[in-house]
DNA sequence: CATAACAATTAGAGCGCTCTAACGCAATGC
DNA sequence: GCATTGCGTTAGAGCGCTCTAATTGTTATG
């Protein structure tokens, strides 16, 4: 198990430390032939960089570290293929943590990557508090995704909720309905501005008067809740918003469990476009984050400040856009 | 962005860099009102211990590497939650990879993880040829989830696929079913398993004569494509065993699609319990794998040969459940 | 032919920490 | 009084690498 080191490979090439050193990073200034002698070497003794030496000796550790705070929700997953691709083309790594969905959870991972010195953080979906965020801005450079710091100085990127809700809304109110509820989100990210921008789509489509919101979260049971509230009610809604898919997946099923049908009874839009949207015999029409691209983005913006230096913040928006599946159709007229 | 280091706070509080070190490691023998005092000057200079400097003067890192091969498989969500909960318990980060579903990307990340000198490795689902794990094992601990080497020293964890899939064809004949058919699982990992023990178990119940396997693979598409090719027969089964939750997502789509519902028409059984199995308006009947324990068990086997030293091979079958929900019935008789 | 210019190579000083060995100093024993 | 013990502390040598500056060898230039 005793690993050769640089010092092994460069006595078997018969060069210095340092020329293996050069090889292995790949410089120019190295002749053909040395080069290749040092690759053997290297290769024949099993020779592999130890990560920890290099970074201590060059302050830069060549990571990114990325923060997810739920790694079942798909959201994540989503995001982080876009990270993975934008960081791998620069020759980056990835350190994953996850806050396993504890705001707890999350300083420890934000603290155990700080102490590995990565060079740069994403935290995606942060729930932990503003200050804290800062103090590791401060440190290292950081990006939120899906979430925005608007008081303070860190980069980030999250799609813009007001034009998703008024997305939903308006293909409803384009397929007749009037009676549309949202089913809201709680204290997730970003639940409190998918709320205002569907009451505001709704104000404006003339539809003040229908506007209507029982609480839920982002998740199954908050659906299956918000649904029976919303059934329960003597004149129920011909739509139903729901804040995020999973909870729209509830809905679902509390509507189907009264016997009514989707979309002839009830018209559902979710939000995310995550892979139960997709699944086939689902289908549920969706507001959609280009995920990947944000990933991508949220990337890009660390590099920014990485190579290029940047130091202005940028908050990026992302438009998303609408997925129409087979959950939504025109009002039956009444029940 | 400077950050203090042991030296800064050892001149700061007064005493040693060593000292300091001490401190900062817990050790015992530090006397009350010089630990306060170090703690104290480290809090005020917001000093962060250097990770990278610590391994590389200690030959350890405390840290974990974790393959996962898919993320956005729920499977793998489930075992990292074991993991982590171990690997916390003892004071263990994780450094997760992700091999991004191929196999070229699965050697990618185990490469990076064996750079950064992790204490021990944890691959979940990996797809890479035996022998890169054998060579990856001889450097560091590894323990393989979800998949076993029978023919090499590696240890591993997995559950008993036949047991799983014996599990599924009982259910299904005491409720009567005797054209059972199974979708496989392609080149996925454990799906000869469960083919193999959907073909014995079906000869221990005497129904070799109705062994009928179309070939699929763990997702969506798969199970369209299988569930079509059986309903094209004469004689349909009256019973769909899928290789994975997606893969049964995918048949019932195409049941559906074609008119017939499920249970009355055809009883369908998953695979792997995912959150897929769970969504209420799906309900599907699915093999249960405790991946939660399975992921303990890894990280427990990685701490047996880290810290007590244990050298013999340990390969750990844990048995599966049937969750019995909504997609199981006796048979209509005929169709 | 001496010299400048350049490419290829290397010596050596760290990076921030751990760990061994040794040190000072009190309490203890004879 | 002097050796013994043990605790609390520290000096100093690395860990495996990068990077600057220096050195060597080679070729072009006046």
């Amino acid at each position: 198990m005793a690993r050769p080191t640089m010092e092994d490979v460069a006595e078997a090439a018969g060069v210095s430390r340092a020329l293996v050193s050069l090889v292995m990073r790949n410089e120019p200034n190295v002749s053909a032939h040395r080069r290749q002698a040092v690759l053997e070497a290297a290769d024949r003794l099993g020779y592999r960089p130890n990560v920890l030496a290099r970074n201590l000796a060059s302050h830069r550790t060549m990571t990114l570290g990325v923060m997810l705070n739920d790694l079942n929700n798909p959201f994540f997953a989503g995001a982080l293929d876009g990270i993975a691709e934008r960081a791998e083309a620069e020759g980056y790594q990835l350190m994953l943590t996850t806050g396993g969905k504890t705001v707890a959870g999350e300083a420890g991972a934000l603290e155990t990557m700080l102490r590995f010195h990565v060079d740069g953080l994403i935290l995606v979906g942060a729930r932990i508090p503003a200050n804290e965020i800062v103090a590791a801005a401060a440190v290292s450079p950081t990006v939120l995704l899906g979430r925005a710091l608007r008081s303070s100085e860190v980069d980030s990127v999250k799609n813009d909720e007001g034009v998703g809700s008024r997305l939903a809304v308006q293909h409803l109110v384009e397929l007749g309905h009037q009676r549309i509820a949202h089913i809201d989100g709680g204290r997730g990210a970003g639940a409190a501005q998918r709320r205002a921008g569907y009451e505001k789509a709704m104000e404006a489509a003339g539809l003040a008067a229908f506007v209507e919101v029982v609480s839920g979260d982002f998740s199954e049971a908050g659906g299956v809740h918000g649904a029976a509230t919303l059934l329960d009610q003597e004149a129920p809604p011909t739509a139903i918003f729901a804040a995020n898919d999973l909870c729209a997946v509830g809905a679902r099923s509390e509507i189907r469990r009264r016997g009514f049908s989707v979309p002839e009874d009830f018209s559902l839009v979710g939000y995310d476009n995550s892979v139960f949207a997709e699944l086939g015999h689902l289908s549920l029409t969706s507001v959609s984050q280009p995920l990947a691209e944000m990933g991508h983005r949220a990337a890009e913006l660390l590099f920014e400040r990485l190579v290029c230096g940047r130091t202005e913040v940028v908050r990026h928006v992302v438009t998303p856009t609408l997925a129409v599946r087979a959950t939504t159709g025109s009002p039956r007229g009444n029940l």
